[in-house]
DNA sequence: GATGTGAATTAT
DNA sequence: TAATTCACATCC
């Protein structure tokens, strides 16, 4: 093939530029590749660039060329020159966390970039930004809207974040408020001090289910101070490809002035970024689980202090990462203690079930205590939440002759039993079937569900209390597009009696009228493998608790209920106070003695095979190339669910008392990974991950 | 990961 | 003899 149909160029070019493009980790090559070019690129500009047989996306980096060791490089393809080059703290900010989550920077780059920005030209691109550009501005002026007074502590935790406006001390400020206390009302109070600062303000929340009523608050406040068309965007994977650019340009551009997204939204161009607010800061949901497994609210810290600007860290129930940071002086702590209007949260029932008759044989979910409790509250017209932390009708079914259960042949774990399509379904890997007339094993016609979900959750509460209009609200409920918002509608119209759900219910949805927050079976969680288990457990029930009673009116406090074994557990003892400081101080002092974090750092090898056995011989080698003295590395054990769809997945635990060390042992080891998996025929798939959450 | 190469294996 | 599969090398 002739040079030039390569790509090749013999002209005399002036310049070597150094891109980032998408090659995927395991390919061996860095994510930085050297490029010719006529002119000089500032970097930051969006290139396209050959490679191999394709043309990808490519963002000039900085930082130097490699000498080209006599290789012809081959040429730029095409320069996105209507577009101003993306900033140098994002690049920092991608040079960091390529680094800190062993990735490359292209890789990580694309991942984070709009998706429809890596399929245009330069000719769409330039199109796209002059549609931008004349977006009509709306007809009438908004009103400028009614400001609530502020409480004390919070009008204390807003001055505390205006003085940080500007400065340069740049300590996160961990904002500690209980379910009700206005957190909302803070991050508005800043955020219109740092727009009138001339800055952007970037909020992050966990999940997209919880962006549009928060878009509505912020718009409704600022639609009069920002009437400018796009001045407030939001940024989440249920956009539409072209929404997402364009918000995504409109950020970039300086155009939005205050961006709300999901954890993707941390990886916005902000090029005059002056506050991010992290809400619900403890949410599992900010740690990305694949591809590049990053934390939101890190980044966000990081951006933060790269940019020596505030970052507002909310939260009822902090993550222990925070609370530690907060006890040791690193955070800054701003604590609401009180309800606004001075409503008081629920009273809390530990239910002992070991206080229920024996004779009963098979326990119930729904205990006569509970039933009884329910019926009051109907009697008044109040509305109550029952959550379970499980979909389905049961988690399995169980022949009585054979001892057969529903068991996935695929998968480690059990098929759920969904009455109301009739069929088994593994939550792994989707295998459904029919569910089976009679025991597939015997023939036996007494096969029964064990265990239950929210569908029998919702059946039997309908049953003993005939009168109740019950609702569920779960994924499965709640699966095509729009359910959710018809559903919540319902509970908020006052169409509902008793909400059934799974934590779906628990985040963020504000509803009023509810007064009674049972939860059913959430003992599980209290003594598993995992170190993290009772700091989720703590944040959920303390979340759904806090769905309870948010008006503070009327006679008859609301109270949450939690059917317990274990009723003199720590964790349980310190809900029923609301005492997170004291569950916070127990965990942490467990931490320390067990040197879990936030007292050592962590980061996982994950491997996937055909055989356990290939799997392990892959963690067993990885191990062999650690000659680390402060990095300790655990045998490698089973995942929790060790078999999904076929495919075998072990792991492996490394720890180091510090994170520089952690981080020094990584950016050795990971090459040497990437040149192991070579060695090794057999097909294994693995990846790293930092700071993981569950284990 | 995407793409391309050559060789080995299988189908017709 | 064509078609398909698969091991493996390269990508700036």
């Amino acid at each position: 093939m002739k040079r030039a149909e390569l790509g090749l160029t013999d002209l005399p070019y002036r310049e070597v530029v150094r891109v980032a493009v998408d090659t995927p980790q395991h390919s061996g090559l860095e994510g930085l590749l050297d490029y010719a070019s006529e002119q000089a690129l500032a970097p930051g500009s969006l290139v396209r660039v050959p490679l191999g047989k394709r043309e990808l996306l490519g963002i000039v980096w900085p930082g130097t060329a490699e000498p080209t060791d006599g290789r012809a490089l081959r040429s730029v393809a095409a320069v996105f020159d209507t577009l101003p080059p993306l900033g140098a703290h994002w690049c920092r900010l991608l040079d960091f966390a390529a680094g800190y989550y062993q990735r490359s920077v292209g890789e990580l780059a694309s991942a984070v970039l709009p998706p429809q920005l890596r399929e245009l030209s330069p000719a769409q691109l330039a199109a796209k930004l002059r549609k931008l550009a004349r977006k009509p501005a709306p007809a009438e002026r908004p009103v400028d809207p009614v400001r609530p007074a502020l409480a004390a502590e919070q009008a204390e935790a807003v001055d505390r974040i205006r003085a940080r406006l500007g400065g340069d001390d740049v300590k996160p400020l961990l904002l500690f408020g209980v379910t009700g206390s206005g957190k909302t009302e803070v991050y508005l109070r800043a955020a219109e001090a740092a727009l009138a600062a001339g800055g952007q303000v970037l909020v992050l929340v966990p999940e997209i289910n919880l962006t549009p009523q928060l878009e509505a608050r912020f718009t409704e406040r600022f639609a009069a101070l920002l009437p400018q068309p796009l001045a407030i965007v939001s940024l989440h994977s249920a956009l539409t490809p072209a929404q997402r650019v364009q918000n995504w340009l409109a950020a970039h551009l300086g155009t939005a002035r205050l961006v709300l997204g999901t954890r993707l939204a941390v990886f916005a161009s902000l090029p005059e970024l002056g506050l991010i607010v992290v809400d619900e800061e403890h949410d599992p949901s900010y740690k990305q689980q694949d591809g590049a497994r990053y934390s939101a609210r890190d980044l966000a810290v990081w951006r933060g202090h790269d940019l020596k600007i505030p970052v507002v860290l909310g939260s009822a129930t902090p993550s222990l990462e925070s609370w530690q940071h907060a006890e040791s002086g690193r955070y800054e702590r701003l604590t609401l203690a009180s309800r606004i209007g001075g409503g008081a949260l629920p009273r809390v029932k530990l239910f002992d079930m070991k206080s229920l008759p024996s004779s009963a044989g098979v326990t119930t979910a729904l205990t006569a205590p509970l039933l009884a409790a329910l019926k009051e509250r109907l009697a008044r017209g109040e509305q109550s939440l029952v959550f379970l932390n499980r979909r389905g009708y049961a988690p399995v079914l169980h022949c009585g002759e054979c001892q057969w259960k529903s068991d996935c042949p695929h998968c480690s774990a059990w098929r759920v039993f969904h009455k109301r399509d009739r069929t088994l379904r593994c939550h792994h890997c989707g295998f459904t079937e029919r569910v089976p007339r009679a025991c597939p094993n015997c023939g036996n016609v007494d096969i029964a569900p064990i265990g239950r979900g929210t569908e029998r959750l919702e059946e039997q509460l309908g049953e003993a209390l005939p009168g109740a209009r019950v609702l569920r609200i779960d994924a499965d409920s709640t699966r095509r597009k729009g359910e959710l918002e018809t559903q919540l509608k319902a509970v908020h119209d006052g169409d509902v009696d008793i909400l059934v759900g799974t934590q779906m219910i628990t985040k963020g949805h504000d509803f009023r009228r509810i007064r009674f927050v049972a939860a059913v079976n959430p003992d599980g969680a209290l003594f598993s493998s995992d170190f993290r288990a009772p700091e989720r457990l703590f944040a959920l029930l303390m979340q759904a608790g806090g769905r309870a009673g948010r008006e503070a009116s009327g006679e008859g406090a609301s109270e949450m209920w939690v059917q317990t074994w274990h009723r003199d557990h720590a964790l349980y003892q310190a809900l029923a106070r609301h005492d997170y400081v004291r569950f916070a101080s127990d965990q942490l002092a467990e931490r320390r003695s067990a040197s879990l974090p936030p007292f050592s750092h962590l980061a996982l090898l994950r491997a996937e095979a055909r055989t356990a056995d290939a799997a392990k011989a892959f963690l067993d080698a990885a191990a062999a190339l650690v000659r680390h003295e402060h990095v300790l590395v655990y045998p490698p054990v089973p995942h929790a669910v060790a078999r999904v769809a076929d495919v075998e997945r072990m792991q492996m635990l490394v720890e180091a008392g510090q994170r520089a060390r952690l981080q020094a042992m990584l950016r050795e080891w990971v090459p040497q990974l990437i040149a192991l998996k070579r060695e090794h025929r057999a097909i294994v798939r693995w990846a790293v991950d930092v700071d993981p959450l569950a284990i």
